[in-house]
RNA sequence: GGGGCAAGCCAUCUUAUCGCCCCGACUUGUCGGGGAGGAAAGUCCGGGCACCAUAGGGAAGCAUAGCGGCUAACGGCCGUCUUUCAGUUUCGAUUGAAAAGGACAAGUGCAACAGAAAGAAUGUACAGGUUAAGCUGUAGUGAAACCAGGUAAACUCUAUGCGGUGAAAUGCCAUGUAAGCCUACGCUUGAGGGUUCCCGUCCGAUGUAGGUGGGUGGGCAGAUUGAUUGCGGUAGCAAUGCCGUGACUAGAUAAAUGAUAAGAACGCUCCAACUUGUUGGGGUAUGACAGAACCCGGCUUAUCGGCUUGCUUUUUUA
RNA sequence: GCACCCGUAGCUCAACUGGAUAGAGUACCAGAUUUCGGCUCUGGGGGUUGAGGGUUCGACUCCUUCCGGGUGCG
């Protein structure tokens, strides 16, 4: 970790980018602020301390009663994550991190493809989000 | 060759790039190895294991129910008897399937409608019979009126089994509900504490309850080699046991097996050719049910398709 | 992971310890009343009692296997 930007630009989803702790996840659905953009809901909350961000992809148990399909849909929006996270940390390296929560609220089993195009979109808005709030903090 | 039934087995494979979890090695970020199921599911039974001060007797409760065997154990499995249903039949039997299949000759309850009568009831008609008489038979109602009546997946009785709680058990480390103060009760002549209840047994006062004050929600063990399983031999009708010899086959914890690309094989589907069920080409696209959560033995339920064996039926040929 | 409870008309509830056509309110439809509508009155439709199997002469009720919904346990 002595290059972080060629850290950075791996592409890996390591234990310590997913969020486990049980008191941030509370955390984060307290206080995180969030935002629609189909098939997701997004929840974010900055943490100025951290190193890195912690992501959270959680699929709902009433909407997908199947463990498999649930396992499924989490793996495809882990993969999606994992090869687009460097529209997040590469060029923005001044804001602070945050706590990100994926929640899959889509009704239907969508193909990788558009899974990977919406969460490109997503991580583009975030961004957006995220510097709007680290400027309000500035001025 | 086609169809059907039963039993057993399998549950697409290969390569490349990127990535996830665990283990090992060292040069500490690289390499090597391993990585879901037959049901992992439902949680319907039975155990192992752990703790509950002791785990004994009785009552209550729950479960099982022909007989015999297997097993760690079972509500499971195997064999067998009986009953019922279906097929065949040379009417002797035989084949297959199903069965919560003890007791109403201990007691209590229940039985709508119909019927004279549903439990100390005996009517009506006809026939028989008698000194006389529901004394005998038949008819009619009904699920039951065959009289020691029917019904126990009605209470109950009999026999047998079960103490309770479940890995969110439990132990250790870290953290520190601490310490202190106040109030009430209690003092070895036994308070309080188990538990569905009672008795017995057991523990034995720095105790119990409330208030004030003040947190963590992490790690390790439990936890993956076991009533495990392949093959061979042997005992047994079988379930299964015993002996020999191999094999190691996930250990995650907001929870790991994926994504993309290419190919092979199996499906499905369309077109063409004729030899009429094969060949060639195109499309679809990995197909069902489904994801370990302490571990085993069963049961039940879900399931695209393929293979093997046996039985049966049909067609063709002789 | 473990323990437990509940499913009856579209909705809210009944139906005795098995006995027959499963009954109310509300909603819906039609008629009456009204110039029209509402209110009111009368009548009507609507149920495989969550699904399958079993016990029984007979099952909403008893037993069993699934399906769906919900609750509790650090």
């Amino acid at each position: 970790m002595s290059d972080p930007k060629t850290a950075n630009l791996k592409y890996t989803f390591p234990k310590s980018e997913r969020l486990h702790s049980k008191k941030l996840i509370q955390e984060l659905f307290d206080k995180g602020s969030s935002f629609y953009l189909y098939p997701f809901k997004v929840i974010f909350l900055t943490q100025a301390d951290h190193e890195q961000n912690e992501v959270l992809i959680s699929v709902s148990k009433r909407k997908f009663k199947n463990a498999v399909t649930r396992n499924l849909l989490k793996r495809k929006v882990k993969e999606a994550y994992r090869l687009n996270k460097n529209l997040l940390t590469t060029e923005s390296q001044t804001f602070p991190k945050a706590l990100i929560g994926y929640i899959y609220t889509g009704n239907d089993i969508l193909p990788y493809q558009t899974i990977e195009a919406k969460l490109k979109k997503s991580l583009l808005r975030l961004k957006k989000e995220l510097t709007e709030l680290s400027n309000k903090d500035q001025s």
